[in-house]
DNA sequence: GCTTTTCCGATCACTTCGGTCGGGTATATT
DNA sequence: AATATACCCGACCGAAGTGATCGGAAAAGC
């Protein structure tokens, strides 16, 4: 699953209202700028995280976004299932958007994809906004640390 | 990463291949009715994997492919990077093909995005096709079975 | 030299995706 | 009541990618 902007500007928006939660409504123009998104296109987003009860709106002066429901009550896999369709790496092992593949019976890579579409389904079911909230950031030498990593078996 | 058909039919290919190692060349409109795909988009992909070394190719009468490589050699991590680029959910946590990202300072999800990218991949890079081979088929049932426990979080 | 099969560039229809626009509606403040 | 602020929403748009087809050239066995 390769994250659409859709999604990464969806998350971005809703951990902004995560951090500022119990404050007043943050208005879109606010949003977009301090996420780097563009402002016409996040009206979108928001209208449809709104629709998911996961963001509420007010209207007019001093209106904006805000979080609809505690962050410990939303999970990562949610909002990018609502976007991205599924998780899964093919649609023969989704679990919550299966189709049916001709080539099932002999197919020798379903099982992995399988394996794989559980990994990442348990850790963003499993993770909250709040959970992520906590999680420390990824340090700038990281992905180069395991760039080494990966290419000398070590 | 959602595996592009390319990825998908390729996979198929291969997996016959391996399969038929040590036997005579198979030709491309054999390994199409074999595994239903479309012959003439099967050619640029076996050209394709060709290119890469993963497969010999013989022309003319009996001629048509064989497997260029051990399949103990061959990760299903390289093909499905070859076609799709890259494993992460993110390009920000790519280890092959990573690409800035102006959030990163202040983003929420990326250890999130890490962690799932690192999960996937490791199971990747670390099955060969051989593995895939001896892999238990996926029951009809299971699929379903998976279904129950996510909803109920049995 | 004929047949089989790979090779390869060109092309195509279609969809999706990221993004924009115009204008409507709600509401808080003055 | 007026006004400014901000959400709401459908229509639209260009670019890019994707899956797929086609025509024909080159290679190799018989």
């Amino acid at each position: 699953m390769q994250l659409s902007m859709r999604t990464d500007y969806a998350l971005r928006a809703i951990f902004t209202l995560v951090e500022h939660r119990g404050g007043p409504p943050i208005p879109i123009i606010e949003l977009a700028r301090r996420n780097d998104v563009p402002k016409r296109f996040l009206e979108h987003i928001m209208l449809d995280l709104k629709e998911k009860g996961w963001v509420v709106s007010t209207a007019g002066k001093r209106g904006g976004y805000q979080l609809g429901r505690p962050p410990e009550k939303i999970t990562l896999g949610e909002i990018v299932r609502h976007f991205d369709g599924y998780l899964a790496p093919i649609a023969c092992v989704s679990v919550t958007d299966y189709q049916r593949c001709t080539q099932e019976s002999t197919c020798r890579f379903r099982r992995v994809m399988l394996t794989a579409r559980n990994l990442v389904a348990n850790l963003m079911d499993s993770t909250t906004l709040a959970d992520a909230m906590k999680s420390v950031p990824v340090g700038s030498e990281e992905i180069r640390r395991i760039q080494g990593l990966d290419g000398d078996g070590i």
